[in-house]
RNA sequence: GUCCCCAUCGUCUAGUCUGGUCCAGGACGCCGGCCUUUCACGCCGGCAACACCGGUUCAAAUCCGGUUGGGGACGCCA
């Protein structure tokens, strides 16, 4: 089995290429075959070679890694010329002289009797040879089925009749995307084609290309399309759709291929795998046909849970940059990874970790107004002064802590909680945090002391 | 408009091929509870779906037909 993801560079990976690609990849690792990238950037206006950069950085982000060097198509030229000559040679394709305003005019006239736009095949058989601004297209049998057996669909079938005589060759010589494709699937040896739904009715033009060049037919399969909450087509009016962005946002990689396998895959009961545990489980026959809709939560839940399963080490390291990014630098590794261990069970996005990890490195702490409001009355300072000598010296351990906060409460017959809350708030700048004896023990009794006296001075 | 495809809880899905074990299972989210120094995590419980109509059959989420709804495609873009 050879399969292969052939983006084109025209904008960043989203996550719709993302799942083709992982589906791809997937069903390549799975049978022991091999995974190729080829990009498909012979649109010379569009392409661009940072999106070529933004699609191989995000593809091995996902760690779907690709057999042998990419192949681009501006530079198998040689190989197009040669497989449209072979159309040419074999009656099956001709030269049309047809001036583009005809062509444009006959699918404007076409589209307003609200008909399907097609080529009339004026120059069908009228033997033309090239010329200046002359196209070759292809000579699509006027009638009959073309069809194939879907990987996921099953049986599609088309009628002749509703194809036109596509261009193979463009009037500046470049193959067109049908011609490409086949002439590059052919000659990469590629066995199976799995790609969206988007491609559909290219794949009978497709396979009468393969027909009349008398080459091996390929498995085709086509993926679902991935929606928005409104059913429309993913796009960037969803919010963030690029790979990415993802990274960005604090999402972790095992997280996202777990999400976008699920979208049309699925293995029984199962939601969590590794890319590992993918492979072995994968197969084609277990790929859904209905369309799905990108769902936030689902994604945030298993990043979540990635998260829990990442070890503090790398957590730690994992955050540093989303720190960096609050303008937290150059900090102490093991602070960080207790912080991080501290934090990891209480957000969603490394972003989060990284926000709610922010007040242990802050010179000073910046009090949530409307909690000082709440919590610093006479009697919270009074609480919060009543600190000041117990955390002269870190308690023993948390049991120690826990009785400190009990001979509190029941001395001043208030909860533990709100014996808590003006420390916490003193501390942390917020009502939610950590335990509050891991807080202590990773800023100290100096920093806590120092953290208490500035919550003492704390006017409004 | 024409052609192609799709249709199970709000969402992702299992079950559909090989009708009965499904008054439909899991997960996310939501709601309630427990745990608890806050927030989370965790645990327990709950709400919630076979689009509709007809047919076949002793029996249909499962098979057939139609309707409706949704998506996609209709380029010298890919």
């Amino acid at each position: 089995m050879k399969t292969r993801f052939a983006p084109s560079p025209t904008g960043h990976l989203h996550v719709g290429g993302a799942r083709t690609a992982l589906f791809n990849w997937l069903a390549a690792r799975h049978a022991g075959g091999e995974f190729v990238l080829r990009i498909e950037d012979t649109d010379l206006q569009r392409s661009k070679p940072e999106y070529t950069r933004d699609i191989l950085s995000s593809l091995s982000w996902l760690g779907l890694d690709s057999d042998g060097e990419p192949v681009y198509q501006t530079q198998r030229a040689e190989i197009y010329s040669e497989y449209a000559g072979r159309l040419l040679a074999s009656g099956d394709a001709y030269w049309c002289h047809c001036p583009q305003e005809r062509i444009d005019e006959a699918r404007r006239l076409a589209l307003e009797n609200k008909d399907k736009p097609r080529y009339d095949g004026r120059c069908r058989d009228l033997g033309l040879g090239p010329a200046p601004g002359a196209v070759l297209r292809f000579k699509c049998p006027p009638d009959g089925l073309t069809g194939w057996n879907d990987i996921v669909k099953g049986p599609v079938s088309f009628d002749n009749g509703e194809l036109d005589d596509l261009v193979i060759v463009r009037s500046d010589g470049f193959p067109t995307y049908n011609m490409a494709v086949v002439a590059d699937d052919v000659s990469m040896g590629i066995t199976h084609v799995l790609r969206g739904d988007d491609h559909v009715n290219n794949t009978p033009r497709q396979l009468l290309l393969y027909r009349a060049l008398k080459a091996p037919e390929p498995e085709f399969g086509h993926l679902p399309m991935i929606m928005g909450g409104d059913r429309k087509r993913l796009s960037k009016r969803h919010g963030a759709t690029s790979v990415l962005a993802f990274r960005e946002m604090g999402y972790l990689p095992q997280a996202l291929v777990n999400y976008l396998a699920r979208l049309g895959w699925s293995s029984g009961d199962r939601e969590i795998f590794t890319l590992a545990e993918m492979t072995s489980l994968f197969s084609l026959s277990s790929i859904g046909k209905s369309a799905a809709v990108f769902n936030g939560d689902k994604l945030d839940w298993l990043n979540a849970h990635y998260i829990k399963e990442t070890p503090e080490e790398g957590l730690a390291e994992l955050m540093r940059p989303f720190l960096a990014g609050l303008g937290l630098t150059g900090l102490d590794e093991g602070k960080l990874q207790a912080a991080a261990g501290t934090v990891r069970e209480r957000g969603k996005t490394l972003r989060e970790l990284a926000e709610k990890a922010a007040f242990y490195f802050r010179g000073k702490v910046e009090l949530d107004p409307k909690a000082a409001d709440k919590l610093l009355t006479e009697e919270g300072r009074d609480i919060l002064r009543g600190y000041l000598p117990a955390l002269e010296r870190l308690p023993e351990s948390a049991e120690d802590f826990d009785a400190l906060l009990d001979s509190i409460s029941r001395r001043r017959g208030i909860k533990k909680g709100a014996a808590a809350q003006p420390l916490r708030l003193a501390l942390t700048g917020s009502t939610a945090s950590p335990g509050l004896y891991e807080v202590l023990v990773i800023l100290g009794t100096e920093t806590a002391r120092r953290r208490i006296e500035a919550a003492l001075e704390f006017r409004a």
